[in-house]
DNA sequence: ACGCAAAGTATACAAGTGTCTACCTTCAGT
DNA sequence: ACTGAAGGTAGACACTTGTATACTTTGCGT
């Protein structure tokens, strides 16, 4: 029997029970009004309930833990958000009917209705793995440039995924080139996971905070397209 | 002779003398890969070249540094970045002229043009003053929610008079809503704010982060144009 | 059955930390 | 001229920290 284990507490994989429990300490720790480059390797032993010194048997270097806890956050996030937005697509279906209002070429009730699902799914999904967003928001604009650089690319990844299934829907008009797309996919990105931590720290303005997202998005993707039209009819 | 002191540095006023050096020092350490709520008050009485204890005789804690260290920053810069856009708007006026493609009712060159001179002196901007910006990033999503509200009061304020702005300078189509256009100004400003510290970390990819961000606020404005006149003729 | 590497533990040490109490200096207000 | 507060210093306290060396346990390949 191969493991019934079907737990997917965040740093699961296959790492030492020891090295685990490290990084599932340091997670906890950091939540709560922690930066991980604060954390000190005895705290972080203690909290993990070994000796400090098996600290040295699996990292060299808060920093070094900081990556992998990265990392590991970044490939256990990657296939879920994705999902997630598929999932959304497959609800907006029903949307795809023609002669229905459109913005250059754009199904605009579609579009909006695939934004929508994707950003309350998002949320949803915020909900449920906080610790997660937490850091890696934390981290992006931290104190360490090797966190804060592995943050960006783990969320260019994010971007990267966004991009491929905007252009798999065909959200977008045909026309926005790929430099641009990618650009408008990364803001997109970046913005979602820092109105995260808002969105954790002040449940009062939680519906509030997904309603704005929505807009963003939408005023993000309608100037693109404007912008490019109008781009080509010179200027 | 009321003191012809033309210094600018940044923890500048009406502070005791080592109340001010205890900021500076605080701002010169975090820079440098550094966060406030890591700092040690023995570490920073040492780098001010102040006995320890001189420390509380000003603060009662680090976060209490912090948080006047960040409310001096943002008076310091809120005059300077204000005046900057109503210089760009300046440079701008001789756009003014009639029969030029609009959106909207909206004069696109000029504002393109505003936009442009905006963005060129906001990173000027940024390059005279990097350390304020930078811990003024960090600590927005950092690890004490006190400095974190702090921040995010600081740049509500900044946003504030963004919006008073647009309205001034008709930048925006009238039918934007008080409350979408606040929405708009807080976001514009956010952006550029972290778009500061990596165009302060990454001096290759300087002149990109500055054309991006000018397509970015473009992108924003045309998009709440487009939907704003798209909800008013009904949906 | 042996050996060896990986994982974890125990003890020790120098250096740094936050905080306390007590003392000295400066200087404005009366 | 005296007082008292504000700013700054000195020394000491108990504690925590990162790191080093040395020892034990566990489990797997041969």
């Amino acid at each position: 029997m191969p493991s019934s284990d079907t737990s997917l507490e965040s740093p699961a994989s296959e790492f030492a029970p020891g090295k685990r429990q490290l990084l599932q300490a340091a997670l906890r720790l950091c939540c709560d009004s922690r930066s991980l480059s604060s954390l000190g390797l005895r705290e972080l032993a203690r909290e993990a309930g070994l000796n400090p010194n098996t600290f040295y048997r699996h990292f060299s270097d808060i920093d070094d833990l900081g990556l992998t806890l990265i990392r590991d956050i970044g490939t256990q996030l990657r296939g879920p958000l994705r999902a997630l937005r598929q999932q959304a697509a497959a609800r907006a279906k029903g949307d795809n009917k023609l002669s229905v209002p459109r913005l250059f070429g754009i199904n605009l009730i579609r579009s909006r209705r695939v934004v929508h699902e994707t950003v309350q799914l998002f949320f949803d999904f915020v909900d449920q793995q906080p610790e997660a967003f937490i850091v890696g928001i934390r981290e992006r604009y931290g104190a360490s440039p090797a966190l804060r650089q592995a943050l960006s690319e783990v969320m260019n990844g994010f971007a990267a995924d966004m991009r491929e299934d905007i252009r798999d829907l065909k959200l977008m008009p045909t026309g926005i080139s790929d430099s641009q797309l990618a650009v408008i996919s990364e803001q997109i990105t970046h913005h979602l996971f820092q109105m995260a931590l808002d969105y954790l720290s002040t449940p009062a303005r939680q519906h509030e905070l997904r309603q704005q997202a929505e807009e963003h998005i939408l005023m993000l993707a309608s100037g693109a397209a404007v912008l490019q039209r109008l781009g080509q009819l010179r200027l």
